[in-house]
DNA sequence: GTAATTCCTAAACCTAACTTTAGCTCAAGA
DNA sequence: TCTTGAGCTAAAGTTAGGTTTAGGAATTAC
């Protein structure tokens, strides 16, 4: 038996609470990969069911498809995943986590210090600091709470 | 004198590190309100310049744009907020971020429990309990971790 | 005074993560 | 068998949070 009768995607939907439609696209994303049956429908392995559990957990953490598809790369997709694969990509996946929730407390402990005082001596703020400001995700340089490390006169 | 000189929106942008076109936008989000000189060009408050930091700010945390309309708005709109105006808002601000960043430890505890074990007890995984489930963000009633309560029989 | 910037608006475009629609096929039950 | 529900594809639409473009008008610099 090569492939075992496998569940549809409506029962998955069924079983995960996603859209059919959010399943497909998912398989589009490279994150699912079912196989058709004979009239062409698709057929799904039962453990993903898990998988797409998954990817609604990530996803929950605020992790983007592209990234989950990564975390579950270590996930076979041909055989139905062991207690060892999941305990392997959960502590791959715990480390982006980890270091996730630090970044917000991180800010959030510099924002007491900063907004909370009414941050009215800009050189104390730790938001306003470069370095911390190098620790946050944005994508550019940004200056926070108003003030550039380089100029405190202006026109 | 009914209104200070004000800043431009170019000079805005540079002590803020925000586009152009997203202060605009921001202003069409009802999230600052510069008036306008003579000429028809935009002239905000100094102080646009901290209520911008903190927006920047606001959505690192993963707030929304209307979130943080809500926050801005008990910071006065026509005088430059002070010590007190921004502790207030502070307040209100950081009850919503110590929820964020609890949920998303909780999350992460459960997680241990689930998904690093393999979560093969489904009985005993939180992120299954209904209870659990209910604490998280999602928009509607989710299975996680890939069963129903009231069915562990199937197809 | 004129040239180079900066600013203006409106509308179009962009990405992520999906949903909806249209038109058609497949599968399951009475 | 026939009908109804489930599934299929491709393409268009949706929301958030912006950016880009086009064609002018205002400011600033020399």
């Amino acid at each position: 038996m090569p492939q075992p009768a496998g569940i549809s995607i409506g029962y998955l939907a069924e079983r995960t609470g996603l859209a059919v439609s959010a399943i497909r696209y998912y398989e589009a994303q490279g994150l699912v990969e079912p196989w058709r049956n004979a009239g062409g429908q698709r057929r799904f392995h039962r453990a993903d069911i898990r998988r797409l559990s998954f990817i609604m957990i990530a996803q929950q953490f605020g992790f983007s498809l592209p990234e989950i598809r990564g975390f579950l790369k270590s996930l076979p997709g041909s055989r139905t995943p062991t207690r060892d694969d999941w305990a392997r990509i959960s502590e791959n996946f715990r480390s982006h986590l980890d270091q996730r929730i630090e970044t917000l407390v991180k800010l959030r402990d510099n924002l007491d210090g900063c907004i909370g005082c009414g941050c009215l001596s800009l050189p104390n703020c730790k938001l306003y600091n470069p370095e911390d400001r190098a620790a946050q995700k944005g994508q550019g340089p940004r200056y926070l709470m108003g003030d550039r490390p380089e100029a405190e006169n202006d026109p």
